[in-house]
DNA sequence: CACGCGATGACACCAAGTGCAATCCGGCCG
DNA sequence: CGGCCGGATTGCACTTGGTGTCATCGCGTG
């Protein structure tokens, strides 16, 4: 991270930050798969986490309500890394390559939650779309929560959720309930 | 599309391209910044289109329906390319690095339709989600189209739609109206 | 102490890009 | 007709990400 904030991510090389850990450029490469991955060490576990707090936390929810709620949980334990959280997304924006790179994380995420709906019950294609709008909830509200660290991010999730319900409309032939 | 579809993305090379094409790797990266670039060459024309149609059609319908209609539009343009449509489509699930590319285009489509949007007086947040939304639409609609290209496409896009706004459940306040 | 195994390192190598300068080619002007 | 010009093409050298292979190291175990 001092070596992306310092130089920017396209001008520190491998070969930089091997030197820095005390490593090889080989050895690197034997731990990360990419330049990129060394930025996203912990979607994996995030998602991981996603999953077993959808899993457990779905009883009697719409499953849109129990994707979100799994989300802000898995989002709460983040709550520590506020100050690398901020540095890292700074520098994701600042680079397409690691744009690109998130943006995979969060479609992998989205289908993993999916299959975890569909193991619930839900089917298919409502798991898929369930999913999608969850994890671009999330991805929002973690927005907002980055600019404001002091905010709830239980409120910017429903917040984003009430917004994202207001923008694709009404579904057909119901009233409310509820 | 022929040297990509016999050997697999990954393996060809540029030298390989640019030879086939009768050019030079050098000049080949003067047509296409990068390699993956060369399949996703009418994105952008399909971004305008989709920005031009929405400017033009958005009278009385609700930003989501704007944004779909737009999107179904542009997308009937593509018609024509169908053969090509599934083979890239093919070619884009079988790399990763395709998939980040294919990723990255959408979001950028869909940031353009939120400006469009913005500029028709539609808030900033309410026009993000709406193209966020009307973008996933479309992405769920054209893969069932390149699945089955007989079927039709703006029906396809319906479809997608009502099970989105079925997944995402009811906005808060209102009662059916329309 | 010998052995084995996982982590590290050295090295050679390939392909994607990039910068720069030379060259080609078609049109245009005197 | 001949020279000139600007854009497209090219050759070439170079950097960097990434991989395959094999040697080596360090360490815990029998």
């Amino acid at each position: 991270m001092a070596l992306f904030t310092e130089g920017g991510y396209a001008e520190v090389t491998i070969a930089q930050i091997a030197d820095r850990a005390g490593l090889t450029k080989r050895t690197f490469f034997n731990h990360f798969t990419d330049k990129r991955e060394v930025l996203f060490a912990g979607a994996k576990a995030f998602e991981e986490s996603v999953v077993k707090h959808l899993a457990e936390a779905h009883d009697g929810l719409d499953p849109i309500d129990a994707a979100v709620v799994a989300l802000t949980r898995a989002g709460l334990a983040l709550a520590g890394y506020g100050e690398f959280a901020r540095a890292r997304q700074e520098l994701i924006a600042s680079s397409t390559e690691l744009q690109e790179r998130d943006l995979i994380k969060m479609t992998s995420l989205a289908s993993a939650m999916a299959e975890a709906l569909c193991r619930i019950g839900v089917p298919p294609r409502t798991a898929t779309f369930t999913a999608q709008a969850a994890v671009t909830v999330f991805t929002t509200a973690y927005a907002d929560w980055i600019t404001d660290p002091g905010a709830d991010l239980d409120a910017l999730m429903q917040r984003s959720l009430a917004d994202l319900r207001r923008a694709v409309g009404h579904p057909p032939g119901h009233s409310d309930r509820n």
